[in-house]
DNA sequence: ATAGGGTTAG
């Protein structure tokens, strides 16, 4: 054997090692191969292929990189393998930018394996303009009928927002396949458009067409959302009939469908009969407790899943999480935190938004800081976690500061950015700042929208400029004005003591024919009581409970109490709460107590007292409130003796809580 | 070698 084709065969020899290690991911194999290759000479164009493959396999990307861009001259099927790699692993840019580099510089003409990759990459990392490009090559090169790369396409817009041209696409189809129908389910369901997705599949069913598992998991999250327990029964017969029901994921879908259609009994059936569960199958169960505001339930679930080998993931931890938000429970919520902690998740983005929000809705915002700080902050939703969080403790000021921080690291805000941060500055109620924040809105053409649109007329109410908010209120066509703009107008004239017209725009409302709410009522009522308009709030309150839509809650009792109260109306005010359905609160009696001090009244402020300090034992403002009144009237002693009780208060209560190191948990 | 599916935070 010469030397020549000893170098072939040892080439041919290490090629056929290194699929092998590639098909295994052995990646020290792969690299003693290549220090191999390296000192014996052999390095060639082909087997540097080879290596990059393997290394690709291996999720060595870097290597993979290396030997690519050492090769003179890649073929289309290394540009191929090495766009697979950077699409499968998450790194989309690194996939356009080798995709333009490949075409642009005319090393290689892209073909129908090229571009699923490529829309896969446009479709995440939402570069619709850039996908139209593309999508004009895919025409000119003649691939329109290739099912693949039109498929991929299809989903490529889907999946940047833009359902018209998805649809455009599938109507021009070739041949769909059952990709392209399960596609579109998909695609109008992530588009917000349940309805339509529901109306593909029932479509695929009229026509006999072929379905597959992917169909049903695809079908089951749209019967969950709108609720379709009769589809998603007949979704399960199909899975039945056909047998795929050892799935899986099918078998979460069914899962979490019975789940989210209410039928209890359904899920546990399914969940019960699954031999193997991973960690979505615990997820879905653990969020049917949560739904049914069940913690310790979903807690035990979680330690049964522990007990089972399987694993939290980020999904679980926000799920329960964002639960302990809702219900203000920081204790288990703080264990869930250090739970992340010691599953190495508190560094996902998912935990670390969850968190900052369970904390502020514990007003611990203080907490949520100390998340924030950590987070890498090139993500839009841990800022828009943080503004909401601000927002919901009153921090209007930090907002504000802290958009503008976010504007200089180059976040760009989006909608629910401008939603989370807006309310600031009708707390902060600046008109300058609010002048600013309008033009900016202006400028972006965001105002079009409408809740953006509510709550500008709402800062410019409570900045009061009455004026101001009146003339955007007016400006929005009448067809546009839904309940929420309406009641931020009634409220902001109520606010600001013009209870006339609040009724009257009240009034308007109602014949423009926009259905009252609970918060409508409650700023109407509020209006009144603010304006001392009190027959006339009393009547509305009448039509309210008239009204069998709308159940009377605490804060209309509240607003009545006040009304009535504020006139010298008291017994009125005890006798309506006499007839409350349900336990009054605190508010409620406090409205009371503060009318008895106004008009001095022993008796019924003695009554009102005696419950606030059963509900609030540590308020001192009840006690203060209480020692005025017997002040006003002459019994110096009964004052003396409260306020002895207030100084206790104060010095039993602990100094103001120290930061907790939440790092140490 | 290439397309579609399950839990989810602002």
């Amino acid at each position: 054997m010469n030397g020549q084709s000893l170098v072939l065969s040892k080439g041919k020899q290490y090629k056929s090692l290194l699929k092998h290690y590639a098909a295994t991911k052995a990646l020290t194999k792969t690299t003693q191969l290549h220090a191999l290759a390296i000192t014996s000479g052999l390095l060639s164009p082909h087997l540097r292929s080879s290596l990059s493959l393997s290394y690709a396999n291996c999720g060595h990307l870097k290597n993979a990189r290396k030997l690519f861009d050492e090769m003179p001259q890649p073929t289309l099927f290394s540009y191929n393998m090495m766009l697979k790699t950077y699409a499968q692993h998450g790194f989309y840019l690194q996939t356009l930018n080798l995709f333009v580099e490949m075409v642009n510089l005319g090393k290689c003409r892209a073909d129908n394996y090229t571009y699923p990759f490529v829309f896969k990459a446009v479709g995440e990392e939402k570069l619709v303009i850039f996908g139209g490009v593309v999508h004009a090559r895919v025409l000119t090169g003649g691939f329109e009928k290739d099912s693949f790369v039109m498929n991929s396409l299809l989903t490529m817009y889907m999946n940047c927002g833009e359902k018209e041209e998805g649809r455009k696409i599938f109507d021009t189809m070739w041949e769909p396949n059952v990709v392209s129908w399960n596609s579109m389910i998909s695609g109008y369901f992530k588009n917000g458009c349940s309805k339509e997705a529901l109306g593909v599949f029932n479509k695929m069913m009229d026509d006999g067409l072929e379905t597959d598992c992917a169909t049903v998991v695809s079908v089951l999250p749209v019967c969950g959302f709108l609720k379709e327990l009769e589809v998603g029964r007949r979704v399960y017969e199909l899975v039945k009939e056909k047998g795929w029901g050892k799935e899986m994921m099918v078998r979460n879908a069914l899962v979490d469908m019975f789940a989210k259609c209410g039928s209890m009994k359904e899920a546990r059936f399914i969940f019960d009969g699954m031999v193997e569960r991973d960690v979505v199958t615990w997820t879905s169960l653990i969020n049917v407790c949560i739904l049914n505001g069940d913690m310790r339930a979903a807690l035990r679930l979680c330690l049964l899943m522990v007990l089972e080998g399987v694993r939290p993931n980020s999904v679980t931890l926000a799920s329960l999480l964002s639960a302990c938000g809702e219900s203000k429970n920081l204790m288990d919520g703080r264990c869930l935190h250090g739970w992340a902690t010691r599953q190495r998740l508190e560094y996902s983005v998912m935990v670390e938004t969850s968190l900052i929000d369970m904390y502020a809705k514990c007003n611990r915002v203080d907490l949520s800081f100390l998340v924030f700080k950590n987070t890498s902050k090139k993500n839009t939703v841990p800022w828009n976690a943080i503004l909401s969080g601000c927002i919901h403790n009153r921090l209007g000021k930090e907002a504000v500061k802290l958009f503008k921080e976010m504007l200089i690291e180059g976040m760009k805000p989006n909608a629910a950015t401008l939603k989370s941060l807006l309310p600031a500055y009708a707390i902060c109620a600046d008109m300058q700042q609010a002048t600013n924040m309008h033009s900016y809105l202006l400028r972006s053409g965001l105002v079009s929208n409408n809740e953006i649109g509510t709550a500008v007329v709402d800062i410019y109410s409570k900045c009061g400029s009455l004026e101001s908010a009146h003339k955007i209120f007016n400006g929005i066509p009448n067809e546009n004005k839904d309940i929420y703009l309406w009641s931020v107008m009634i409220a902001g004239y109520g606010g600001h003591g013009h209870g006339e017209i609040a009724v009257s725009l009240f009034k308007q409302m109602v014949r423009a024919g926009v259905k009252p709410n609970e918060v409508t009522f409650t700023s109407v009522l509020h209006a009144c009581s603010h304006a001392g308009l009190v027959d006339e709030g009393l009547d509305l309150f009448k039509l309210m409970l008239r009204n069998h839509q709308i159940s009377p809650q605490a804060d209309h009792y509240t607003c009545i109490v006040d009304l009535l109260g504020r006139s010298g109306r008291l017994d009125e005010a005890y006798d309506i709460i006499k007839t409350m359905p349900f336990a009054p609160t605190h508010a409620v009696w406090g409205a009371l107590l503060g009318a008895c001090v106004i008009h001095e009244n022993v008796e019924l402020g003695e009554l009102a007292a005696k419950w606030l300090f059963e509900l609030e034992p540590e308020n001192t403002g009840n006690y203060v409130l209480m020692a005025k009144i017997y002040s006003a009237v002459g019994r110096w002693k009964d004052a003396e003796n409260i306020r002895h009780i207030v100084n206790e208060i104060g010095l039993r209560k602990a100094p103001a809580h120290s930061l907790i190191e939440v790092r140490n948990m």
